[in-house]
DNA sequence: TGTACATCAGTGAACGCGCGTTCACTGATGTAC
DNA sequence: TGTACATCAGTGAACGCGCGTTCACTGATGTAC
């Protein structure tokens, strides 16, 4: 890190395996902080009001502490660091519905349950998807066809989820990655009105939070009921 | 209009009301023909890959044919002429659905003639819902609580559309809104992701309506199955 | 362990550019008489 | 109809500002011997 001065760090004659262990980062850990200072600058600018368009350089790299030249030893450009935290938002969140999908469950409940484990998710980063919500229709063609290729990942996982409720079992592949579509659009929907909220309403968010879960409802009504329809 | 000089208008003798009838543009209409350009130039910039937040107003004077000063006998600023082009966008989309409300049709076809007169709307201006569509979650404050008002008012009066269906007729105020706000969510999704496309892909927009249609009766027959389930 | 050299993250100054906004102005259109 | 004055849409020059990018540099960290 740039502005903490090395003079703090004394280094009473420790040997080289001394502080591989701890005590003295090496320049690669430090590099890695200054990248993380950048990441983190710009998430904070963007839970704000700012779009990633109108974020500047120079503001994320005043933010970090650092020289706007530095900005270039570790992204080429800000839509480098915009894929950056397209990837970081979304990699940890398919863990953790991974992890939800190992744990055994009674399959009649895998969507509220993913549905629940999404909504805290997106509450426990709040600037990452206010990003999201900001850059899904609205960013740079990159930006967009990022996060869109995203979604559509998370789409496909959730459909495989819902072939194993046994209402849903008849559905065909194309169906369920419609009706799959829907949740997660719906989910989408929710999290960005959710996210503008004023912190402390914490009413109208469980308000919309109970909408949500009534629309999800209506839709696996339709998609249940909708199979036995399929001869039309 | 600024560049189109007056030495070619000759006005052989004509009296004030023969100009009045048509042939000399009085000083009101130049100055509304000028505000017309300015809201058609700020509309192709944003039917392309620009955002709102970034059009600048340098930019839309020099289309229009004006110098960047003149701008601000029009708009006070950049801000107001978007509101401009949200209020446009809405209105004629209102009257056009209030027509189909007015003409006698099959209730039960309601939904479908609604879907059919949005999305051929859209089609007719691309511009104004390319507009709308990046700007409805990523712009600036002001721009996001107009586009939401007009979405949530066209939502109100689907809703009441709804509870003309038979099907729909018991349904409780309250998840009719429910209703309508999945379908219009999945329309404007679906309007979203076509305006993306380039020209000439006709059968993947053929594709994405088809499975639109798909998803809304899905929904609808959710919807309809909702209601004599409400006990619980 | 000690020394000499290489690496490279971060510096600070400089650049040219397009931006929004201001201002006094011009000259055609409009109005009063 | 003709004249004298008022209005006001559009002009063009100027301003200060923050932007992305470049460059030669510094000095601590890392490596070879």
């Amino acid at each position: 890190m740039p502005s903490s001065s090395s003079s703090s760090s004394r280094r009473h004659g420790s040997s080289r395996s001394e502080a591989a262990l701890s005590s003295v980062p090496t320049r690669a850990q430090r590099k890695g902080l200054t990248r993380r200072a950048l990441l983190d600058a710009a998430l904070v600018r963007l839970g704000g009001d700012v779009s990633f368009t109108t974020l500047s350089l120079r503001e994320v790299a005043k933010d970090a502490g650092v020289v706007p030249a530095a900005f270039y030893r570790h992204f080429p450009d800000m839509e480098t660091l915009g894929l950056a935290l397209v990837d970081e938002s979304f990699i940890t969140l398919r863990a953790r519905m991974r992890d939800l999908r190992a744990a055994p469950q009674p399959t009649a409940h895998v969507v509220q349950a993913s549905l629940e484990t999404f909504l805290g998710y997106v509450q426990e980063h709040p600037n990452h998807f206010r990003f999201i919500a900001k850059e899904r229709y609205g960013g740079s063609t990159a930006l967009k066809l990022a996060i869109r290729s995203e979604i559509r990942l998370f789409t496909s996982e959730l459909a495989i989820d819902m072939a194993r409720v046994p209402a849903m079992a008849k559905m065909t592949g194309a169906d369920l990655q419609l009706a799959a579509a829907l949740v997660v659009q719906t989910v989408m929907s929710a999290t960005e009105i959710v996210l503008d909220l004023r912190t402390g309403e914490s009413d109208e968010l469980a308000r919309i939070e109970q909408e949500t879960a009534r629309q999800l409802r209506m839709i696996l009504l339709g998609a249940a009921v909708w199979q036995s329809d399929r001869a039309r």
